[in-house]
DNA sequence: CAATTACGCTACTCCTCAGTAGCGTAATTC
DNA sequence: GAATTACGCTACTGAGGAGTAGCGTAATTG
């Protein structure tokens, strides 16, 4: 569609410090980009207005225009740069797969775990919406969270904690976590308390690889 | 708010055929609420435009707001319409769990797995952000689906073929089949075929049970 | 200094969509 | 027939929200 595939819509080749003129001021892009997915952890996509970006970060909604084409250019942005999970190249490392799998739980990534199911619940709305958000969404958050679960059980095989005859299971089992909890946050009334978390873990994904869940 | 706590707007207390004028036309009611529903399996919610129901119906748009009085309205009549799954009164009893388990994935309830689990995810954002809707969906749709298989899951502890002592985890694992599935919808690609489910019962829910799955 | 470019602001244009007004007409009861 | 009520239609109001225009001002380079 359009000439460049950047989200930005700001472009000019010299390095921005070599131009005349006032040079652009990203020291509150960072706030831009998180305040947006404080609203996306809020609200629906289709709720998530601009203005109130704008009014939440001290920007005027103009200025925001001038960085970022579209709305869902925002958004990818919004996206990106909240980053792939750190446990992507950090793979954590406990001892146990129990202890490991909490540790997912427990990641900071994108706020914690009642920011991060928020978003990805939201984000999963908007992509259903968006043919140009789908593919955005599923390869920036949803596969790649996945994935460290998914590695997890792998490695446990490797272990010895979990039988190899298991293997074919792996990539079901590794979404059962998020699969679970934004089902809860979706049909329950309030917050995804860490015990559900625990309790997923325990009693479906460590039950159905039949390892024993040394309960502390 | 209202006055009344019916979700239709009209409410004369005469039974209808007994008074002047022109009668309602009921006749394509059930068209215009199933039409509803299948707007509400293809889009989100906020997408759903009474125009689109008034044309695909072929009634006037003007004519269904003198049937329902607010476009939540008729969404709450659609689910309504639609009514709890047939297993709630009619449990599946095939003789093992796994087949009971299937017989409630088969069911035709909102029109088999594919619409009802598309239903399920509008449903469910549109919930997210209205605080009108979201106990209706919980108390109409969610619950009484999840309860069937929480059933399915006490009776075979009562028939022996699943060990009592798993009885606390009941709860947890009943809702797995609904979370795994519309996770899969919402993450994935494509459609969910009926192999997903089946992989979710055998190596999720029965594995976490202990139960060997009698694959045929 | 002049030129240039970004920012904040107010105000605007479009567009979509919920919900309504009013009219002519169709189907009833009496 | 008269009265009454529903239907379909076209047209409208009003709100919300994406995206823009234009201006005065701030921060740079030369």
């Amino acid at each position: 569609m359009k000439g460049s595939e950047s989200d930005a819509r700001v472009d000019r080749s010299a390095p921005d410090g070599q131009r005349p003129g006032r040079p652009f001021d990203h020291s509150r892009d960072a706030l831009v980009l998180s305040t947006t997915l404080d609203l996306l952890a809020e609200r629906d996509y289709d709720r998530v207005t601009l203005d109130e970006v704008a009014t939440r970060t001290g920007k005027a909604k103009t200025t925001l225009y001038r960085r970022w084409a579209t709305k869902d250019d925002l958004i990818v942005a919004a996206i990106r740069a909240a980053g792939r999970p750190p446990e992507v190249d950090d793979l954590p490392d406990l001892g146990s797969l129990r202890a490991d799998l909490l540790a997912v739980v427990d990641s900071p990534w994108l706020g914690g775990s009642a920011r991060r199911l928020a978003i990805f619940l939201n984000l999963a709305s908007a992509a259903r919406g968006s043919a140009r958000l789908a593919p955005i969404v599923r390869a920036e958050v949803t596969e790649p969270y996945v994935d460290v679960y998914r590695r997890l059980l792998e490695r446990a095989v490797e272990r010895g904690e979990v039988s190899a005859g298991l293997v074919p299971r792996i990539p079901l089992l590794a979404a059962v976590v998020p699969a679970m909890s934004t089902h809860a946050l979706s049909a329950g009334s309030g917050p995804v308390e860490r015990s559900h978390f625990v309790a997923v873990i325990d009693d479906v994904v460590l039950a159905a690889l039949g390892v024993v869940p040394p309960r502390d």
